[in-house]
DNA sequence: GGAAGCCCTTGATCGAGATCAACTCCTTTT
DNA sequence: AAAAGGAGTTGATCTCGATCAAGGGCTTCC
């Protein structure tokens, strides 16, 4: 049920047999079909989503409508609005599923329990957010100081499951660009290549 | 001496005054003069600094030799090349002064020690790189789904401090951009308010 | 199996920000 | 006090990505 998740847990903290079971208890399977919100904007985001199969893409609209993706989550990345899940405040971002997907969802209560009960959880934790903020960083640097061409190189050595299995215009979103110009980067980038 | 830190350490997680004195053993002061490095690019990221007094700036330099300020750090705040810092890689910013500053400074054993014998320091560290987590997407998200000016104008709200005690140049590097796009920026705001 | 919708592409035009250059106002250096 | 450098502004031009518009190739669903 929660392989994936554990097999990710594991490799950062070991867990013994009976932590793995005591966590176990505070999980909550989920199925999610495509295209189905797991969480709207102006709701409290009530847990944190692993996604143990499919994916799913973070995204705020702004004035115009327009969708701008903030994070896309593929087998084995974790995905949620975690201000709102922190705070309680309403969410900033809506998240839905790409593909019919299968999570693991730790919810709030859950959450806090287990940084108090289980010492391996708060190490988890942080280096999970530690790993998140570093590629963040990346992705924000490559965006102030790389002309859009090498961002997009990047995106593909950096992510290459993203790039085959998001549609294109999701990861022109994603790059705060028009489908239409990522269209022509790549038709540019395949002629000169 | 390390005043502001443990006021912001107690902030996030309460210590007790023998807690305090033994991460005081942990840490290790250190004076900069204005536009001293205290890191390079290429050398290794041996601490962390928390900044006392004065404020810093962290920056990449690209293949035409242009700057690009990912994070500016005042008092109170905590800044260094995460990456280096965690994996001894050599580090992909320069990190230099803008005033003469005061900083604490946690070198990499210390951490690793603290994490091991001080339960609270772990805490802090999540707490505090989850903060700067958010506070990063919450930047991204503006670059990618707000007009510039904005940015600006949320930048002077969210960092009104950012914005006086440092030159504009800079900011505009921050939110990559020109000088003179920045300069026009403000005086077309100038007018319309 | 035909219609609708979605996704990607291509073309033409428009506009925001980059670039190049010159000038002013300060601060720092000598 | 003169010189040199740094910071901000303004103008002119250019370029890259946005926008508007159209068309083609798919799935998907009655």
């Amino acid at each position: 049920m929660y392989d994936l998740f554990f097999k990710h847990f594991n490799s950062k903290v070991p867990l013994t047999a009976a932590e793995q079971e005591l966590i176990t208890s505070f999980l909550r399977p989920k199925k999610i079909r495509k295209k189905q919100y797991l969480l709207q904007e102006g709701d409290v985001s009530r847990s944190i989503a692993f996604v143990e199969k499919g994916s799913l893409r973070a995204y705020s609209v702004d004035d115009e409508g327009g969708e701008h993706i903030i994070q896309f989550a593929l087998e084995g990345w974790t995905i949620s609005d975690l201000f709102s899940f922190l705070t309680g405040e309403p969410a900033t971002y809506n998240i839905d599923a790409l593909e019919d997907s299968e999570l693991v969802l730790i919810d709030k209560q859950a959450h806090e329990q287990m940084l108090v009960q289980v010492p391996k959880y708060e190490t988890y934790t942080r280096v999970q957010i530690t790993g998140a903020y570093i590629a963040m960083q990346r992705r924000l640097t490559s965006i102030i100081s790389l002309p859009v061409d090498e961002r997009y190189a990047n995106l593909l050595s950096t992510y290459p499951d993203i790039a085959q299995r998001v549609p294109q215009h999701m990861i022109a979103s994603y790059m705060g660009l028009q489908p239409e110009t990522l269209s022509r980067i790549r038709k540019k980038m395949a002629g000169k290549k």
